[in-house]
DNA sequence: ATTGAGAGTTTTTTT
DNA sequence: AACTCTCAAT
């Protein structure tokens, strides 16, 4: 056992060998959190605790899976139950499904289907007219849920507009979803807070079988995951959380920091670790992060230090243009891997928002620079996927009328949106699912006669492939592929696009496969769909992979790299304008820039550009009003006038002259690319939009080469229709600020 | 039933 | 700038 304990400090290792009672590990920054976490549970496991009494819950698969291998690495004869809180629950909800008012196979609805299924309440209700955007709606609801606040119980404040809509919206939504026997992500957590708190021998049982429970990131929990942890450790209070309020970034989910900051107050004999000395970064590196965030004022006051080299200044740096500020970044990064200092995969690029990526994207690729992205379209959440799996979904829970309203006309059948409605008219009349409604559908009088036609075959391809639901998951989706008829119209198809899907398709069948070979008994549809609903692919971000890694401050959050670059620090991006409303969410992005600086080892450079295009208007930026909250005399300015710290000041919001002098002064003997090279490197005078014509071919900075297949518009608002040979597919543009360039062939 | 043009939207994100 | 959705025209 004595060496679960060496290396470790007083503090860790008191964490460590703490068995009974509530514990409250306070971690900064790099503190060596994780590795105090899973040499606890492998403690535990010493002292003889069985594993299947110990529960550790995270947030994250990507979370959930490193603890795991940790473990693994730990104590390979053991396995505990590492589980995000969401999966958790649906497990649970499997189990007792039919305690809460579902059946146990029910489907659990992405963001994308619970939209679908709020747009459709509000049609019925006739509120999708209003002026709340269905956005604003379930983002309410979702606050409620997470909050504990049932259908019935939501009541709006008089004179709320908004509060009117969702208390009529709620119920109705609601009960759509247990028409379809379907739940939201949020009522995962929802129902199992419901059958803990009105099933008091169910909560006793799990509260004995779950006698040592971890909680990672504990700030971030919300009322719903607190109420589920709490309840199972009435009996066996062994609730160990750990967590940095410091690190709270999630308030705006629903996450409450009330509860790790009142955490001694629910649990009086809490045990209270304090890890505050930091493994990971610089003491330059620390000292600006500490600075910063000791502007707030909601926190408890922590020191955090470390026995690192002082390491490099902390660079702030103002670029002319976003451009400029790309480019440099690129640049500096290109100048470390050229001289062997640095892997690519050592350096990241942050940002506030996901549309921030493309400036630098396109400098990287111009050096022939790999990187990767975590952004954007998840796997499962791709048309053609989902498309298949609601096939699958449909097969398992006939009631699941999204899956049906997915998958009844993919690929076309010739079922439009009239013949939709009248069947859906038919189905609320008769109180029927969908399915019901097109089994019965009754020929000539309500639908036109070619429409139940269609209907009826589809109904006897649905029929065709409910025998096959125990068969192995691969075989089902080749089934599937085949009978829908989904793969032959992708396969007669020459659009590069539905080539990409196939290619989809196959890695979808890959994914089956591999369930298959992990549950050799059968390991059931269901269980498939639910591994498919919880996971998407920002989980496989690849660490080993040699690549610049560009992601938002979010994202970074548990990751660290040596050489970190936080870029467009400005006011309204850096913090985030629709922040500044509040000064708890004013805190909130405080200590998103604070998780950003923490990620770095050995480098940080923070930067802004004084011009930015951003949604499409040029204008001229703000510095961040963090930037005068960092430690500025330590540092090493570059950029603001003259590269001292005196006339920073003079660039705060009143002041926005730039002495041209200053711009040469950006690039000087600092590793970054001159004005003066910038210049050259810009295109020349951009191509009139009447010079384009169809089968033009074109070339897109991002995109590669293309072909223009329609034109529309005129003047500057000529747009353009192009196929791009990339797998691409087809994109629009408006020629007149388009970086589209027409390709001259000799 | 499919296509096109126009309008409106645009934080962060797990699950 | 670019995406998504809606409504109208073919």
């Amino acid at each position: 056992m004595n060496h679960l304990l060496d290396g470790l400090t007083p503090a860790q290792r008191d964490a460590v060998c703490h068995v009974e009672g509530p514990l409250l590990v306070l971690a900064g920054p790099g503190s060596g959190k994780t590795r105090v976490v899973t040499h606890r549970v492998a403690y535990l496991l010493a002292q003889g605790i069985r594993a299947g009494e110990v529960l550790a819950l995270t947030f994250t698969n990507k979370a959930a899976d490193e603890m795991k291998s940790r473990l693994g690495r730990l104590v390979p004869d053991e396995s505990v139950w590492v589980s995000t809180f969401h999966r958790f629950c649906a497990r649970l909800l499997r189990q007792y499904a039919t305690i809460v008012g579902i059946q146990e196979n029910y489907t659990i609805y992405d963001t994308d289907d619970s939209r679908k299924t709020l747009r459709r309440v509000l049609a019925q209700h006739h509120l999708d007219r209003s002026t709340a955007p269905p956005e604003t709606i379930a983002s309410a609801i979702s606050w409620a849920k997470n909050n504990l606040i049932g259908p019935d119980q939501y009541r709006a404040q008089s004179g709320n507009f908004l509060g009117g809509i969702v208390e009529q919206a709620y119920p109705a939504y609601q009960e759509l979803l247990a028409k379809c026997n379907a739940v939201d992500f949020d009522d995962l957590l929802m129902h199992v807070t419901t059958l803990l708190r009105e099933n008091p021998e169910i909560r006793q049982r799990l509260d004995e079988r779950f006698r040592y429970i971890l909680v990672d990131e504990y700030q971030d929990t919300n009322l719903a995951q607190y109420t589920i942890v709490r309840a199972l450790s009435v009996d066996h209070p062994n609730l160990a959380v750990t967590g940095d309020p410091d690190q709270a970034i999630y308030g705006w989910r629903g996450a409450n920091l009330r509860n790790i900051l009142d955490f001694d107050r629910d649990f009086p004999n809490v045990r209270v670790v304090r890890l505050e000395r930091n493994y990971r970064s610089t003491k330059r590196i620390l000292e600006a992060a500490a600075e910063l965030i000791s502007h707030n004022l909601r926190r408890k006051p922590k020191d955090l230090y470390t026995e690192n080299d002082d390491g490099a200044a902390v660079r702030l740096v103002r670029y002319n243009t976003h451009k400029d500020e790309a480019a440099g970044v690129v640049a500096r990064i290109a100048e470390q891997i050229q001289s062997g200092r640095r892997r690519a995969r050592d350096c990241a690029i942050f940002y506030r928002v996901n549309a921030l990526s493309v400036p630098f994207e396109r400098a990287l690729a111009e050096r022939n620079i790999a990187f990767q992205m975590i952004h954007g379209l998840e796997f499962f959440a791709r048309k053609e996927i989902k498309d298949v799996v609601a096939y699958l979904q449909l097969i398992a829970n006939p009631a699941n009328d999204m899956a049906l309203l997915r998958v009844i006309n993919t690929p076309a059948r010739g079922i439009g949106k009239t013949t939709l409605e009248r069947l859906a008219d038919h189905a609320r009349r008769q109180g029927m699912t969908l399915l019901e409604a097109a089994r019965n559908a009754p020929s000539g009088k309500v639908i036109s006669g070619r429409g139940a036609k269609s209907i009826g075959g589809f109904v006897a391809l649905f029929d065709r492939l409910v025998p096959l639901s125990a068969a192995p998951i691969e075989e089902l989706l080749g089934h599937v592929l085949a009978e829908s008829g989904c793969r032959a119209q992708w396969e007669q198809s020459d659009m590069e696009e539905d080539q990409q899907r196939l290619a989809n398709i196959d890695e979808l069948l890959s994914v089956g496969r591999d369930f298959d070979e992990r549950h050799p008994s059968g390991g059931g549809l269901e269980a498939f769909l639910e591994e498919t609903a919880l996971v998407n692919d920002t989980d496989d971000w690849e660490g080993e992979a040699d690549r610049v890694t560009l992601m938002t401050l979010h994202a970074s959050k548990g990751l660290e790299f040596p050489a970190v670059f936080i870029v467009a620090a400005e006011e309204g991006l850096l913090p985030h304008e629709r922040s500044r409303e509040r000064p708890e969410q004013l805190e909130e992005e405080r200590r998103l820039m604070f998780v950003g600086i923490t990620r770095a080892q050995e480098e940080l450079q923070i930067s802004l550009a004084q011009d930015r295009d951003y949604r499409g208007r040029r204008g001229q930026t703000i510095p961040s009003s963090f930037l005068m909250e960092l430690p500025r005399a330590s540092m090493e300015v570059v950029g603001f006038g003259y590269d001292d710290t005196s006339s920073f000041e003079a660039c705060q919001p009143d002041v926005f002259r730039r002495p041209v002098a200053a711009t040469a002064k950006i690039g000087n003997g600092l590793g970054l690319t001159t004005a003066a090279e910038l210049a050259e490197k810009r295109p020349a005078a951009p191509t009139p939009p009447e010079a384009f014509y169809r089968d033009m071919l074109v070339r897109h900075p991002e995109y590669g080469l293309g072909r223009i297949v329609a034109l529309g518009g005129a003047g500057d608002g000529r747009k353009a229709t192009v196929d791009f040979f990339s797998n691409a597919g087809r994109k629009k543009f408006v020629l007149k600020t388009s970086p589209l360039t027409p390709v001259h062939r000799k």
